[in-house]
RNA sequence: GGUACCUUAGCUCAGUUGGUAGAGCACAGGACUGAAAAUCCUGGUGUCCCUGGUUCGAUUCCUGGAGGUACCA
Protein backbone atom coordinates (compact mmCIF):
# COMPACT_ATOMS: atom_id res chain seq x y z
CA UNK A 1 0.00 0.00 0.00
CA UNK A 2 1.10 3.45 -0.17
CA UNK A 3 0.47 5.95 2.44
CA UNK A 4 0.25 9.56 1.41
CA UNK A 5 0.86 12.21 4.43
CA UNK A 6 1.07 15.72 4.51
CA UNK A 7 0.05 18.91 6.29
CA UNK A 8 -3.33 20.37 5.09
CA UNK A 9 -3.31 22.55 2.16
CA UNK A 10 -0.49 20.71 0.87
CA UNK A 11 -2.16 19.22 -2.55
CA UNK A 12 -2.88 15.56 -1.15
CA UNK A 13 -6.32 15.25 -2.22
CA UNK A 14 -5.47 15.71 -6.01
CA UNK A 15 -1.93 14.00 -5.74
CA UNK A 16 -4.22 11.07 -4.40
CA UNK A 17 -6.40 10.71 -7.27
CA UNK A 18 -3.69 10.98 -9.83
CA UNK A 19 -1.81 8.39 -8.02
CA UNK A 20 -5.27 6.15 -8.23
CA UNK A 21 -5.97 6.94 -11.85
CA UNK A 22 -2.28 6.09 -12.97
CA UNK A 23 -2.30 2.73 -10.98
CA UNK A 24 -5.99 2.05 -11.42
CA UNK A 25 -6.98 1.99 -7.68
CA UNK A 26 -8.62 2.95 -4.90
CA UNK A 27 -8.36 5.67 -1.85
CA UNK A 28 -8.61 5.17 1.89
CA UNK A 29 -9.03 8.27 3.43
CA UNK A 30 -7.34 9.21 6.58
CA UNK A 31 -8.72 12.28 7.51
CA UNK A 32 -10.76 12.37 11.11
CA UNK A 33 -12.73 15.28 9.37
CA UNK A 34 -13.75 14.24 6.03
CA UNK A 35 -15.52 11.12 7.51
CA UNK A 36 -18.49 13.13 8.96
CA UNK A 37 -21.03 13.61 5.56
CA UNK A 38 -22.14 17.52 7.40
CA UNK A 39 -18.89 18.62 7.29
CA UNK A 40 -17.86 19.57 3.87
CA UNK A 41 -16.50 22.84 2.85
CA UNK A 42 -14.81 23.54 6.20
CA UNK A 43 -12.61 20.04 6.00
CA UNK A 44 -11.88 20.42 1.81
CA UNK A 45 -13.39 17.58 1.76
CA UNK A 46 -12.95 16.24 -2.31
CA UNK A 47 -15.56 17.71 -4.50
CA UNK A 48 -18.10 15.37 -6.27
CA UNK A 49 -16.23 15.86 -9.91
CA UNK A 50 -12.87 14.48 -7.78
CA UNK A 51 -14.61 12.01 -5.89
CA UNK A 52 -16.04 10.55 -9.14
CA UNK A 53 -12.57 10.12 -10.77
CA UNK A 54 -11.22 7.43 -7.98
CA UNK A 55 -13.50 5.39 -5.21
CA UNK A 56 -13.48 6.89 -1.56
CA UNK A 57 -13.56 4.96 1.54
CA UNK A 58 -14.01 7.04 4.49
CA UNK A 59 -14.91 9.86 3.37
CA UNK A 60 -18.86 10.89 4.42
CA UNK A 61 -18.93 7.25 6.20
CA UNK A 62 -19.90 8.80 10.03
CA UNK A 63 -22.65 10.92 10.84
CA UNK A 64 -22.21 14.18 12.98
CA UNK A 65 -23.42 12.67 15.95
CA UNK A 66 -20.74 9.55 15.89
CA UNK A 67 -18.02 9.44 18.02
CA UNK A 68 -15.23 7.70 16.75
CA UNK A 69 -11.32 7.07 17.44
CA UNK A 70 -8.49 6.28 15.59
CA UNK A 71 -8.29 2.95 16.87
CA UNK A 72 -11.56 2.37 15.66
CA UNK A 73 -11.21 3.87 12.40
CA UNK A 74 -7.90 1.64 11.71
CA UNK A 75 -9.73 -1.96 12.34
CA UNK A 76 -12.41 -1.00 9.82
CA UNK A 77 -9.58 -0.02 7.64
CA UNK A 78 -7.75 -3.54 7.86
CA UNK A 79 -11.03 -5.02 7.44
CA UNK A 80 -11.86 -3.27 4.60
CA UNK A 81 -7.91 -3.54 3.11
CA UNK A 82 -8.35 -7.35 3.27
CA UNK A 83 -10.74 -7.36 0.64
CA UNK A 84 -9.38 -4.74 -1.19
CA UNK A 85 -6.03 -6.87 -1.86
CA UNK A 86 -8.29 -9.16 -3.70
CA UNK A 87 -8.62 -6.86 -6.39
CA UNK A 88 -5.48 -4.29 -6.03
CA UNK A 89 -1.85 -5.05 -5.86
CA UNK A 90 -1.57 -1.05 -4.73
CA UNK A 91 -4.11 0.92 -2.65
CA UNK A 92 -3.91 4.77 -2.00
CA UNK A 93 -4.28 5.94 1.90
CA UNK A 94 -4.34 9.51 2.30
CA UNK A 95 -4.72 11.72 5.15
CA UNK A 96 -3.66 14.39 7.46
CA UNK A 97 -4.72 12.67 10.64
CA UNK A 98 -1.34 11.02 11.77
CA UNK A 99 -2.59 9.45 14.47
CA UNK A 100 -4.72 7.49 12.38
CA UNK A 101 -2.21 6.55 10.10
CA UNK A 102 0.26 5.16 13.19
CA UNK A 103 -3.13 3.38 14.42
CA UNK A 104 -3.14 1.49 10.81
CA UNK A 105 0.38 0.98 9.69
CA UNK A 106 2.41 0.92 12.91
CA UNK A 107 -0.81 -0.42 14.90
CA UNK A 108 -2.10 0.55 18.93
CA UNK A 109 -1.37 -1.93 21.45
CA UNK A 110 -3.90 -4.12 22.31
CA UNK A 111 -7.15 -2.69 24.47
CA UNK A 112 -10.45 -3.26 25.34
CA UNK A 113 -12.84 -0.87 24.15
CA UNK A 114 -14.09 1.39 27.30
CA UNK A 115 -17.38 2.50 27.24
CA UNK A 116 -18.29 6.08 26.90
CA UNK A 117 -19.79 6.56 30.75
CA UNK A 118 -16.21 6.35 32.19
CA UNK A 119 -15.02 8.87 29.97
CA UNK A 120 -17.77 11.34 31.00
CA UNK A 121 -17.09 10.52 34.84
CA UNK A 122 -13.77 11.87 34.65
CA UNK A 123 -15.08 15.07 32.64
CA UNK A 124 -17.05 15.53 34.87
CA UNK A 125 -14.59 15.12 37.84
CA UNK A 126 -12.29 17.28 35.92
CA UNK A 127 -14.76 20.04 35.76
CA UNK A 128 -16.12 20.44 39.17
CA UNK A 129 -12.46 19.54 41.20
CA UNK A 130 -9.92 20.51 38.48
CA UNK A 131 -6.52 18.47 36.96
CA UNK A 132 -5.38 18.06 40.48
CA UNK A 133 -8.15 15.42 41.08
CA UNK A 134 -6.87 13.65 38.37
CA UNK A 135 -2.89 13.64 38.37
CA UNK A 136 -3.88 12.40 42.40
CA UNK A 137 -5.73 9.40 41.00
CA UNK A 138 -3.34 8.70 38.18
CA UNK A 139 -0.25 8.88 40.41
CA UNK A 140 -1.86 6.56 42.73
CA UNK A 141 -3.37 3.76 40.07
CA UNK A 142 -0.52 3.79 37.78
CA UNK A 143 2.97 5.61 39.02
CA UNK A 144 4.52 4.27 36.28
CA UNK A 145 2.87 5.76 33.31
CA UNK A 146 2.07 8.83 35.72
CA UNK A 147 6.20 9.04 35.65
CA UNK A 148 6.05 9.68 31.94
CA UNK A 149 2.82 11.02 30.64
CA UNK A 150 2.47 15.00 30.34
CA UNK A 151 0.52 15.96 33.88
CA UNK A 152 -1.30 18.87 32.22
CA UNK A 153 -2.78 17.08 29.58
CA UNK A 154 -6.23 15.91 30.16
CA UNK A 155 -6.90 13.95 27.64
CA UNK A 156 -4.27 11.83 28.28
CA UNK A 157 -4.74 11.65 32.22
CA UNK A 158 -8.54 10.56 31.32
CA UNK A 159 -7.97 8.23 28.82
CA UNK A 160 -5.69 6.46 30.91
CA UNK A 161 -7.82 6.66 34.10
CA UNK A 162 -10.33 5.17 32.07
CA UNK A 163 -8.57 2.51 30.94
CA UNK A 164 -7.87 1.47 34.61
CA UNK A 165 -11.43 2.03 35.71
CA UNK A 166 -12.71 -0.55 32.88
CA UNK A 167 -10.27 -3.28 33.15
CA UNK A 168 -9.31 -3.06 37.20
CA UNK A 169 -5.28 -2.82 35.65
CA UNK A 170 -2.90 0.02 34.81
CA UNK A 171 -2.47 1.77 31.64
CA UNK A 172 0.89 0.97 31.68
CA UNK A 173 0.56 -2.69 31.73
CA UNK A 174 -1.38 -2.53 27.90
CA UNK A 175 1.54 -0.16 26.63
CA UNK A 176 4.25 -2.82 24.83
CA UNK A 177 4.93 -0.18 22.39
CA UNK A 178 5.49 -2.58 19.71
CA UNK A 179 4.77 -2.12 16.10
CA UNK A 180 2.12 -4.59 14.81
CA UNK A 181 2.64 -7.03 12.14
CA UNK A 182 0.63 -6.21 8.82
CA UNK A 183 0.09 -8.23 6.13
CA UNK A 184 1.39 -5.49 3.39
CA UNK A 185 4.10 -3.40 3.07
CA UNK A 186 3.76 0.67 3.21
CA UNK A 187 5.43 3.11 0.97
CA UNK A 188 5.54 6.04 2.91
CA UNK A 189 5.44 9.29 1.17
CA UNK A 190 5.04 12.86 3.21
CA UNK A 191 4.29 16.21 0.90
CA UNK A 192 5.55 19.35 1.97
CA UNK A 193 6.22 22.96 0.98
CA UNK A 194 8.53 25.87 1.62
CA UNK A 195 6.60 27.20 4.94
CA UNK A 196 5.78 30.55 2.75
CA UNK A 197 4.28 28.48 0.01
CA UNK A 198 1.98 26.54 2.42
CA UNK A 199 1.57 29.24 4.50
CA UNK A 200 -0.21 30.86 1.50
CA UNK A 201 -2.19 28.00 0.46
CA UNK A 202 -3.75 27.80 3.52
CA UNK A 203 -4.46 31.77 3.78
CA UNK A 204 -6.14 31.39 0.08
CA UNK A 205 -8.18 28.39 0.62
CA UNK A 206 -9.55 29.92 3.87
CA UNK A 207 -11.12 32.95 1.33
CA UNK A 208 -12.22 29.96 -0.83
CA UNK A 209 -14.25 27.93 1.71
CA UNK A 210 -15.74 31.34 2.97
CA UNK A 211 -16.60 31.72 -0.27
CA UNK A 212 -18.02 28.65 -0.86
CA UNK A 213 -20.67 28.86 1.90
CA UNK A 214 -18.91 28.05 5.00
CA UNK A 215 -20.78 30.43 6.79
CA UNK A 216 -24.11 28.76 6.32
CA UNK A 217 -22.23 25.23 6.63
CA UNK A 218 -21.44 26.23 10.29
CA UNK A 219 -24.63 28.16 11.08
CA UNK A 220 -26.87 24.43 10.04
CA UNK A 221 -24.49 22.82 13.04
CA UNK A 222 -24.38 25.09 15.46
CA UNK A 223 -26.98 22.94 17.42
CA UNK A 224 -24.08 20.72 17.39
CA UNK A 225 -21.46 22.36 18.68
CA UNK A 226 -20.35 20.59 21.59
CA UNK A 227 -19.97 17.53 19.73
CA UNK A 228 -16.33 16.09 19.15
CA UNK A 229 -16.49 16.17 15.29
CA UNK A 230 -17.02 19.78 15.58
CA UNK A 231 -13.95 20.38 17.66
CA UNK A 232 -12.33 21.68 14.56
CA UNK A 233 -10.49 24.69 13.07
CA UNK A 234 -12.74 26.67 10.95
CA UNK A 235 -15.66 26.14 12.53
CA UNK A 236 -14.91 26.74 16.28
CA UNK A 237 -14.28 30.13 14.73
CA UNK A 238 -17.47 30.60 12.85
CA UNK A 239 -19.11 29.83 16.16
CA UNK A 240 -17.66 32.53 17.42
CA UNK A 241 -19.10 35.09 14.95
CA UNK A 242 -22.25 33.66 14.92
CA UNK A 243 -22.28 34.10 19.16
CA UNK A 244 -21.75 37.56 18.19
CA UNK A 245 -18.08 37.24 19.86
CA UNK A 246 -15.74 37.96 16.61
CA UNK A 247 -16.80 40.06 13.59
CA UNK A 248 -16.79 37.84 10.61
CA UNK A 249 -13.22 39.37 9.26
CA UNK A 250 -11.97 38.36 12.64
CA UNK A 251 -12.78 35.16 12.58
CA UNK A 252 -11.98 34.37 9.12
CA UNK A 253 -7.84 35.35 10.37
CA UNK A 254 -8.53 33.14 13.22
CA UNK A 255 -8.89 30.39 10.62
CA UNK A 256 -6.30 31.36 8.87
CA UNK A 257 -3.81 31.44 12.25
CA UNK A 258 -5.07 27.81 13.59
CA UNK A 259 -5.37 26.21 10.31
CA UNK A 260 -0.93 27.23 10.29
CA UNK A 261 -0.80 25.73 13.53
CA UNK A 262 -2.59 22.92 13.02
CA UNK A 263 -0.10 22.78 9.28
CA UNK A 264 3.22 23.06 11.56
CA UNK A 265 1.94 20.48 14.37
CA UNK A 266 1.75 17.77 11.24
CA UNK A 267 4.69 18.11 10.07
CA UNK A 268 6.58 18.27 13.75
CA UNK A 269 4.43 15.02 14.15
CA UNK A 270 5.48 13.35 11.48
CA UNK A 271 9.04 14.32 11.43
CA UNK A 272 9.26 11.86 14.32
CA UNK A 273 7.24 9.08 12.80
CA UNK A 274 9.99 7.08 11.55
CA UNK A 275 11.14 7.19 7.70
CA UNK A 276 8.75 8.69 5.14
CA UNK A 277 10.17 9.72 1.58
CA UNK A 278 9.79 13.30 1.51
CA UNK A 279 8.38 15.31 -1.53
CA UNK A 280 9.07 18.93 -2.15
CA UNK A 281 7.13 20.47 -3.88
CA UNK A 282 5.29 16.87 -4.53
CA UNK A 283 4.08 16.17 -7.85
CA UNK A 284 2.26 13.06 -8.42
CA UNK A 285 4.91 11.84 -11.48
CA UNK A 286 7.75 11.99 -9.83
CA UNK A 287 5.79 10.21 -7.12
CA UNK A 288 4.54 7.66 -9.40
CA UNK A 289 7.73 6.92 -10.22
CA UNK A 290 9.26 6.39 -7.09
CA UNK A 291 6.17 4.42 -6.22
CA UNK A 292 6.82 2.36 -9.37
CA UNK A 293 10.38 1.34 -8.52
CA UNK A 294 9.95 1.02 -4.83
CA UNK A 295 7.06 -1.59 -5.33
CA UNK A 296 8.59 -2.95 -7.97
CA UNK A 297 5.60 -2.94 -10.79
CA UNK A 298 6.74 -3.50 -14.11
C1' G B 1 -9.94 76.55 21.55
C1' G B 2 -10.71 74.64 27.08
C1' U B 3 -10.77 70.53 30.68
C1' A B 4 -9.91 65.42 32.01
C1' C B 5 -7.76 60.88 30.90
C1' C B 6 -4.50 57.98 27.87
C1' U B 7 0.44 56.67 25.01
C1' U B 8 4.66 50.12 27.62
C1' A B 9 6.07 43.60 22.98
C1' G B 10 3.25 42.46 16.31
C1' C B 11 -2.08 43.20 18.97
C1' U B 12 -5.06 44.01 23.67
C1' C B 13 -3.37 45.56 28.18
C1' A B 14 -0.97 45.04 33.40
C1' G B 15 3.12 47.10 36.23
C1' U B 16 7.34 49.63 38.31
C1' U B 17 5.94 53.71 46.46
C1' G B 18 12.42 55.99 41.17
C1' G B 19 17.06 50.65 40.56
C1' U B 20 15.80 49.80 32.30
C1' A B 21 9.48 45.62 32.78
C1' G B 22 5.21 41.07 32.25
C1' A B 23 0.31 38.56 31.03
C1' G B 24 -3.07 36.72 27.16
C1' C B 25 -3.09 36.21 21.99
C1' A B 26 0.34 36.35 17.76
C1' C B 27 5.17 34.26 16.38
C1' A B 28 9.07 30.24 16.90
C1' G B 29 10.36 25.34 18.62
C1' G B 30 8.70 20.74 20.82
C1' A B 31 5.59 16.52 22.87
C1' C B 32 1.72 13.25 21.92
C1' U B 33 -0.79 4.84 21.41
C1' G B 34 -8.39 5.06 20.89
C1' A B 35 -11.05 13.22 21.35
C1' A B 36 -5.53 13.89 17.00
C1' A B 37 -8.28 19.75 12.55
C1' A B 38 -7.95 17.44 19.58
C1' U B 39 -4.82 18.25 23.85
C1' C B 40 -0.39 19.85 26.16
C1' C B 41 4.91 21.91 27.10
C1' U B 42 9.02 25.53 26.35
C1' G B 43 10.82 30.37 24.55
C1' G B 44 10.02 37.56 25.66
C1' U B 45 11.04 39.22 20.54
C1' G B 46 10.86 46.21 23.99
C1' U B 47 14.24 53.76 22.21
C1' C B 48 8.26 51.85 28.28
C1' C B 49 5.70 58.58 22.46
C1' C B 50 9.45 62.84 22.13
C1' U B 51 12.07 66.90 24.75
C1' G B 52 14.29 69.39 28.81
C1' G B 53 14.66 69.23 34.22
C1' U B 54 15.17 67.07 39.38
C1' U B 55 18.14 62.71 40.92
C1' C B 56 23.85 58.61 41.98
C1' G B 57 19.93 56.62 38.80
C1' A B 58 13.73 58.50 35.23
C1' U B 59 9.67 54.04 31.70
C1' U B 60 7.96 55.89 36.72
C1' C B 61 8.25 62.59 39.45
C1' C B 62 8.12 67.80 37.20
C1' U B 63 8.16 71.36 32.44
C1' G B 64 7.13 71.76 27.37
C1' G B 65 5.69 69.25 22.86
C1' A B 66 3.24 65.37 19.60
C1' G B 67 -0.65 61.82 18.87
C1' G B 68 -5.35 59.63 20.70
C1' U B 69 -10.17 59.37 23.47
C1' A B 70 -14.18 61.72 26.08
C1' C B 71 -16.76 65.91 27.60
C1' C B 72 -17.37 71.32 27.27
C1' A B 73 -17.28 75.23 23.81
Amino acid sequence: MVAVAGPTAVGKTGIAIALAEHFDTVVLSADSRQMYRQMSIGTAKPTAEELARATHYFVDSLDITDRYSAGIWAREALALLDDLFQQHDLVIVTGGSGLYLRALLDGFDEMPDVPESYRTYWEETLETSGLAVLQTALQHRDPAYYAEVDHHNPHRLIRALTVIDYTGQPFSSFRREQQASRPFGAIRIFCNRPRDELYDRINRRVDAMIARGLVREAESLVRYQELQALQTVGYTEIFAYLAGKWDLETAIEKIKQHTRNYAKRQVTWFSNQGVWREFNPPEWQEIAEYITRKAGIA
